[in-house]
DNA sequence: ATATAGGCCTGACAGC
DNA sequence: TGCTGTCAGGCCTATA
């Protein structure tokens, strides 16, 4: 599912749910979710602690606890949800944890495919950046500079298309919306980074902040199964140019939209917008 | 150091 | 109605 929109929309809506809420208890169902720390570490670090922020950092989501700090990551098809205890959003079997609250609600997580993580780190080792430190800086991050970007792409002899998914350089951009702006820059997928302009990552890097931003304005992208909260989803699948639409008319010049497949990832491109 | 393939999992969908 | 194969918003690891 996520990339840096959706991720952003789950957690402005658990924001206002779960910040200043006691942990009473922690329940785990899929011990993998788990994949750094110990069950009965995790549940002593969590319980009786009260949650103090949210935020995200690319597609990282942070819960900051008193003492600890703890990040999730979705992957594909992670969701969190706050819920009654009797009442659950998704089905049973997608149930991988749950903390549940002082005044009886729950933090749930569901996962179908089981992919996401969950770890916990002390927040002065989360300070040290030890945790996150594959972690580049986020899309709409000021520090991400076009001259910061072109050093790098100049070393680079991978395709953009890679290059943009690459999350050491650039948090945030998955495989949605490295389509969708590479559209809008015109630029063809298979382009080596290192023969980009200054220009040219210029103009990627405003289509990205563009599209970025758009996407969050309309609460990211549905597509597949992507739902911020149950019975929610997001509007930017209305707005998407190229992904998905394969053999489809491109929206700019009428020629048949192709797909190719660069580092395994599904491509979509314009073969007349993007030389 | 870098590029690729495989693995993690399940669900939806197409084609037979 | 199955059954089989393919594909999917991501990332990590092992291998070449």
């Amino acid at each position: 599912m996520p990339e840096l929109p959706e991720v952003v929309t789950v957690v402005k809506l658990l924001a206002p749910k779960i910040i200043h809420q006691t942990i009473v208890k922690f329940e785990i169902y899929y011990r993998k979710l788990l994949w750094r720390n110990e069950v009965d570490d995790f549940k002593q670090r969590v319980e009786n602690q009260t949650i103090q922020n949210i935020y995200n950092k690319g597609k990282y989501i942070i819960i900051e606890l008193e003492n600890d700090v703890i990040i999730s990551h979705l992957r594909m098809e992670g969701r969190w949800s706050v819920e009654p205890q009797k009442q659950l959003s998704y089905k049973e079997n997608w149930l991988e944890a749950q903390f549940i609250f002082q005044d009886g609600n729950v933090l749930r997580y569901y996962d179908s495919r089981k992919f996401g993580t969950l770890e916990i780190v002390s927040k002065a080792t989360f300070l040290s950046g030890e945790a996150l430190k594959n972690v580049g800086p986020a899309v709409l991050d000021p520090n991400l500079t076009a001259k910061y970007l072109y050093d790098v792409f100049r070393k680079n002899k991978r395709p953009i298309k890679t290059v943009l998914l690459d999350q050491s350089i650039i948090a945030g951009i998955g495989n949605i919306y490295d389509n969708e702006i590479l559209f809008a820059a015109k630029i063809n997928p298979l382009t080596l980074a290192n023969q980009i302009s200054l220009k040219k990552v210029e103009n990627i890097l405003k289509h990205a902040h563009n599209i970025i931003e758009h996407s969050i304005s309309v609460g990211g992208t549905t597509i597949h199964s992507f739902a911020p909260q149950k019975d929610v989803i997001g509007g930017y699948q209305d707005f998407l140019k190229v992904h998905g639409r394969e053999k489809q008319e491109c929206y700019v010049c009428q020629t048949k939209i192709e797909k190719m497949k660069i580092q395994g990832r599904g491509t979509y491109f314009c073969p007349f917008c993007q030389k």
